[in-house]
DNA sequence: CTGAAAGCGCTTACAG
DNA sequence: CTGAAAGCGCTTACAG
């Protein structure tokens, strides 16, 4: 039997409530304070935190939901978001999506069950919006409903950027490669940088950009190079598909960046030790996770907050240009 | 104001209890079962999490601790964890450590206030056998306390293996280069079996293995190649280890494999398209996930479990060796 | 400052 | 099968 507040307050002599106050710093007189905490350590007492979240109605966790954990941008997005957890008291409590809609419906269960006090949402589909009313959310590149905060990154000047490196570098031929959201996201930016800049500078587009599952980066990479072979220049919209195209291109006999010019988006991850380094635009993943967890808790809290959050994004120049 | 179970009775004319019973499969007759559910969906009745918990003093939360999220192995590990999980109904909460000592205590701090059931500790401080008592905890490669369960992998054979094969592909000064584990780790009988192969082939051992933070690996290499500029093969202790040694390698004028010959251990992780192949020896981080859930499970339930599951990791050759 | 009591939302013997 | 009641371990007005 686990030893509870009742226990200490009678070993110590004093009502629960006053037990009570001690653990949550209440007022109480220094003398049964000392006597109180003293039962506390004869006794070993834990206090139970259900019983505190029941009256709190409050349960101090949130959850964080990524499509998948193991992929570069998002286990580092997981670890930063729950370092800034902590600066809460947070705990969190992560689930994989896998791309089953089952799985973002268990999180909003959760919320509706009290089992989280809130949750930050990466999710590519679309959800009725009746279903996440009064859940406290907060996501990443788009807004998962009109009033639920979002953060994203300028998504679309980092690429215009990427895009005029590659021309300052002698590109002529610059194709996209992509995995298209499914959903209306900033991350369709991309696109839209890419097709703008080419028309501006007068250059012909190669595009393939599909909607493809985590895993099948290879399938458009192919696609890609049996379409365009010609090209010279490519900006690969994912790290996983910046990686796939690089490998496929040294396979199909390019050279890389002599004959072709990489650049990706969200490159250099610090625990993958790349082999080579991939100039890429970085995304600011832990500011991102930071904003993201503010947001989260101005939400919970009931307080006024933005919906629309843009950090910024910045080429990185690598090996995989010239 | 939240909907209990009590609006649920009065709303269909029953007692509390009843509701009770129709949410956990309890028997009662049909008709009011009927009632009750309509009253249920007319009301948008759901279920509080907590009070559940409160009455059956579980909370069907695990946590997975990991020194570090933002890595290929742990980053699937816990990928892996989260959806064995939830084969048992279980939510799973993630710490990363970041070797720091108050992240651990933490988790057996979330078991002594019954926010977690159990959890899967994996760890490279020791701890007191003391607080960890009477926690359901399970590891990986070492046994915390001599009565917690643990899954490791046949660490000295597949090092032997590997060994064996640098040697039949013709290099005869073979170096190891890893970062040593702080505590007592089947992880250490990779030295062991690198020492008593270089020794059965009666060849020179050359060894830097130093106790490092993640991230400090390049120091590791250089120290390495320094001490050591004649060697013809690597055999790296560890994924980072791995793929930093190579790129060091590449830096210094090495050229692989023909100069150099590298293995590593844990190499192919299907997400991070590493830009070229590692030869590694690959742990079966799903069977040691799925087998770590299923002891903690036991543990948990009170049924006799084993202290120690070994499963087979294999060497996979890739681009690094001849 | 402090104790007794009510209550958070459930589950579970106990009678009937 | 079913209702009334007790209780899980806390917190919080309410008196004193």
């Amino acid at each position: 039997m686990a030893v509870t507040i009742k226990d200490v307050a009678s070993y110590a002599n004093v009502g629960v409530g006053t037990v009570s106050r001690v653990l949550n710093g209440g007022s109480v007189n220094e003398t049964t304070r000392e006597l109180v905490l003293k039962a506390m350590k004869e006794l070993k007492f834990t206090p139970n935190a259900t019983a505190h979240r029941l009256r709190k109605n409050k349960t101090g966790v949130i959850a964080v939901l990524v499509p998948i954990i193991n992929h570069p941008f998002f286990s580092e997005f997981v670890e930063c978001v729950e370092e800034e957890a902590d600066r809460y008291g947070w705990s969190v409590l992560i689930v994989s999506s896998q791309q089953k809609i089952e799985k973002e419906n268990g999180i909003i269960e959760k919320i509706r069950r009290k089992e989280i006090d809130g949750a930050i949402f990466v999710t590519h589909y679309e959800h009725d919006e009746k279903d996440l009313m009064g859940c406290p959310f907060v996501s990443i590149d788009r807004p998962l409903t009109k009033d639920i905060p979002y953060v994203t990154s300028n998504n679309y000047d980092a690429t215009a950027e990427a895009l005029e490196y590659l021309i300052s570098g002698g590109c002529k031929k610059i194709g996209y490669i992509g995995s298209k959201p499914i959903v209306n996201s900033e991350v369709m930016q991309r696109e839209k940088a890419y097709l703008d800049t080419m028309a501006k500078h007068g250059l012909e587009p190669r595009i393939v950009n599909e909607v493809i599952m985590h895993g099948e980066e290879r399938g458009v990479a192919d696609k890609f190079f049996s379409k365009f072979p010609d090209v010279d220049g490519v900006f690969a919209a994912g790290y996983t598909m910046a990686q796939t195209t690089y490998t496929v291109a040294i396979e199909k006999g390019y050279s890389v960046p002599d004959g072709l010019q990489i650049v990706g988006y969200d490159g250099s991850f610090k625990n993958w030790g790349s082999i080579k380094s991939l100039t890429a635009v970085e995304q600011p993943i832990a500011d991102m996770a930071k904003t993201v967890v503010d947001l989260l808790y101005g939400v919970i809290e009931g307080k006024q907050t933005p919906l629309r959050t843009v950090l910024g994004a910045k080429l990185v120049k690598g090996a995989t240009t010239k």
